[in-house]
DNA sequence: GCGAGTGTACGATGAGCATCGAACATGTCA
DNA sequence: TGACATGTTCGATGCTCATCGTACACTCGC
């Protein structure tokens, strides 16, 4: 029941934050769109939300565009399950990478 | 002895690192060669360096804006003296905005 | 197989920003 | 006052990237 690998999976490629420059974390959190993206997810358990559920400001297109680059970044890890791509929020991963970088996006429009 | 104020440095506008957006906290940081501006200024006391004095691979005038943007994303503190304007990295303050950030950025290129 | 739903790939467009040279402003010292 | 050094400002340029519409790919249920 868990995780059928169809042709569209294989295609998948996930980037281990470990890997990830410093550059590339930086830019893709310079996003607005993708932090919003990141602060959603975090509200809810693993692999609860496929792409398409986020409301954002964007097209289609663009949204994807993004999902894709916070995977290369080491922040999201995607599965698909049926014709919907699911997420799950890479905390401890990239918290061990980036210490405080990722609690600092949470946060950010709490309090204040 | 410490501090004249003349004409130039009453243009010279701070900006407080509790009120600087997490926006432009990484659009600051984003940058390479602002980047290393902040590791090389980390390296020596407070208020030694001169903006003139960084190795950059970048003219003059360009080194002036990444000046002009750290000193607005509350990452530094200038000075003027005489014809020099010096530099103070605003480790503590800018580290209860957003702790962990600068830790992040003097760390990079270090190990691994 | 067909249709609907979901997501990606592609090419084009536009805005923002890093970059530069040159001119200007400021401060020091002789 | 003049010469020099430091740094900023200004306008122009080029590149990167976010954005979009459209077409395509994949998966599932009928």
């Amino acid at each position: 029941m868990a995780a059928p690998v169809t042709r569209r999976t294989r295609n998948l490629v996930h980037t281990d934050p470990a890997d990830v420059p410093l550059q590339d974390a930086l830019d893709a959190l310079a996003d607005p769109v993708r932090r919003s993206i990141l602060r959603e997810l975090s509200a809810e358990p693993d692999f609860i939300r496929a792409c398409g559920t986020f409301d954002l400001p964007v097209s289609k297109a663009t949204a994807s565009h993004h999902f894709a680059v916070l995977r290369a970044a080491g922040l999201l890890e995607q599965a698909d399950r049926g014709p919907r791509r699911l997420n799950r929020l890479r905390r401890a991963e990239f918290e061990a990478r980036f210490p405080g970088l990722l609690a600092l996006v949470l946060a950010e429009g709490t309090s204040r």
